[in-house]
DNA sequence: GCCAACGTTGGC
DNA sequence: GCCAACGTTGGC
C-alpha cells in the first residue's frame, strides 16, 4: 500500500514535542484514544513508514511542529486495562480490546511551528480536516496537504 | 477557564 | 428509534 499521510493530535501539557524528543529513540506509544472515529483509523488504517504531523492542541496557537513517522502500526493500548491509569477502561476486555494505539518515531522537528491560523489562510489547505471539522486527533492528510503543511515548515 | 461542537448514553 | 442529558475535545 502507498505510504500515506496523517496528523495526530496531542495536548503539549500532557505529551508535547520535548516529551518526545526525550524518548527513547525518539519514539512513543501514542495511546489514550478514546474516541471511536479516531480509533478506527488507528486500528486500520495507519501503516508502519506512514508520515505524520505531529500537533499541538490546546496551544496558543494550535501548531503543527514536527514530522513523524509510524514505527507499529495499531494494537490494542495498554492504559486501558490499567486501573490505576486515567485511561482505564473497565468495560474494554482483553480478548476483544476496545481501545488501539500506535507507535511513532520523531523525524524531523520544524524550523517553525505552522500554526492553525497559518492553515487557514493558506491556499491549498482549505479542505483539511482540521479546518473543516476540529475535535479529531486523529485525520488523515493528503500528499499535497503534506508537502505544503511541510514547505511552511521550513526557515526562509 | 469558558463554552461550542460533537459524540455517546440511556430513558422512554 | 428518538432525543435530552451528559461528557469530551479543543479553539479561543
Amino acid at each position: 500500500m502507498a505510504r500515506r499521510y496523517w496528523l495526530l493530535k496531542s495536548d503539549p501539557d500532557t505529551f508535547g514535542l520535548p516529551h518526545l524528543r526525550r524518548s527513547k529513540n525518539r519514539t512513543t506509544c501514542w495511546d489514550g484514544v478514546r474516541n471511536y472515529q479516531a480509533r478506527n483509523l488507528l486500528r486500520d488504517q495507519l501503516q508502519v513508514g506512514d508520515g505524520v504531523l505531529f500537533y499541538h492542541s490546546r496551544a496558543a496557537p494550535p501548531a503543527v511542529v514536527a514530522r513523524a513517522k509510524v514505527v507499529r502500526a495499531g494494537y490494542p493500548d495498554p492504559e486501558q486495562f490499567r486501573p490505576s491509569s486515567e485511561y482505564f477502561d473497565a468495560q474494554s476486555e482483553r480478548g476483544a480490546p476496545r481501545w488501539f494505539a500506535v507507535d511513532i518515531q520523531l523525524e524531523r522537528e520544524l524550523d517553525r511551528p505552522v500554526t492553525l491560523p497559518q492553515i487557514r489562510e493558506t491556499a491549498g489547505l482549505e479542505e483539511m480536516v482540521l479546518v473543516k471539522r476540529g475535535r479529531l486527533s486523529v485525520q488523515p492528510v493528503t500528499p499535497t496537504e503534506w508537502k505544503i503543511v511541510l514547505a511552511l515548515g521550513k526557515r526562509r
